[in-house]
DNA sequence: CACGATTAAATCGTGTACGATGTATTGTAC
DNA sequence: GTACAATACATCGTACACGATTTAATCGTG
């Protein structure tokens, strides 16, 4: 392929990857609404429905973000009652944040969330190229990641 | 798959595609600061390059922005240069961009762009692979568009 | 031709992202 | 133990994104 052609916008691996990520953000964007959330708030919420409590790097390395993202971030959900941060008694430094009482009651209204996402791509886009996406991707962030 | 294992980070879409979003962005960014420029403001060249003059809604269009994001981004690329923007004579509501000197000249140290980055992903990312993932993209885009 | 509907940008407010820098705490080497 | 590096957050400034609203121009219908 010809320098001209790679600059054209199909060709480019950067522009679908942009606009599909933002794109699927819009999916959650309605079912997110009803929780109260945003979808980065969303992230945080999953990962720590997994892991009872997390620093602030912790979940930044989980979900590769960085602290100047994360502090204002996690304040918003702190003033909405999802979150609790506390500092670790131990080490001064680090900031511990845990479900709330919100956060957690919310992990039940957002069990559907997954599958009826899935359904709504589902109608145009076949499943198991859903699952190679996402393999694809995850395989391009270790690989990046290094 | 459990409605709990979906909540999972690992077994979703959303996550990774978020991720590699701003992954590939980062890529770019050693080599558009080159440029004095920005990602979303490289897409817009992209566009431009193909395209001798296009209104906002037709950029908007190509890129799926909206104009009140549009609107700044291209006043800040007016700003330095890299293109103008002219009221439509026959249609005064159009607002009409084109490259500027500038923006012209940049064309040239962009040709590398594309590959220099490609060659740095396909260290550890087969070729093949980012031409299925592009492919993909590109079709979850389509289906999700209509 | 009039006038309400539509269209194209712009404006406003909020919420991310992130590079750069600042600050407090902990680790470490001498 | 003390100075210095490293670590963990926080703060600041800039640039997107985008829902909601506004403004101005054009279109369409009677």
């Amino acid at each position: 392929m010809k320098g001209e052609a790679m600059l054209q916008l199909d060709n480019q691996l950067c522009f679908p990857l942009y606009a599909a990520s933002r794109m699927v953000t819009k999916l959650y964007q309605p079912l997110l609404e009803k929780l109260g959330i945003t979808y980065p708030q969303y992230l945080i919420l999953l990962v720590l429905w997994e892991n009872d409590e997390l620093s602030v790097n912790e979940i930044g390395k989980k979900l590769m973000l960085e602290t100047n993202t994360l502090t204002p971030l996690l304040k918003r959900m702190e003033v909405k009652g999802i979150v609790k941060r506390t500092r670790s008694k131990s080490d001064e430094r680090r900031v511990i944040v845990k479900l709330a009482d919100k956060g957690g009651a919310l992990k039940q209204s957002a069990l559907c969330i997954p599958l009826e996402l899935l359904e709504g791509m589902t109608n145009q886009f076949p499943l198991e190229r859903v699952g190679r996406l996402r393999d694809d991707l995850n395989a391009l962030l270790k690989a990046l990641s290094q």
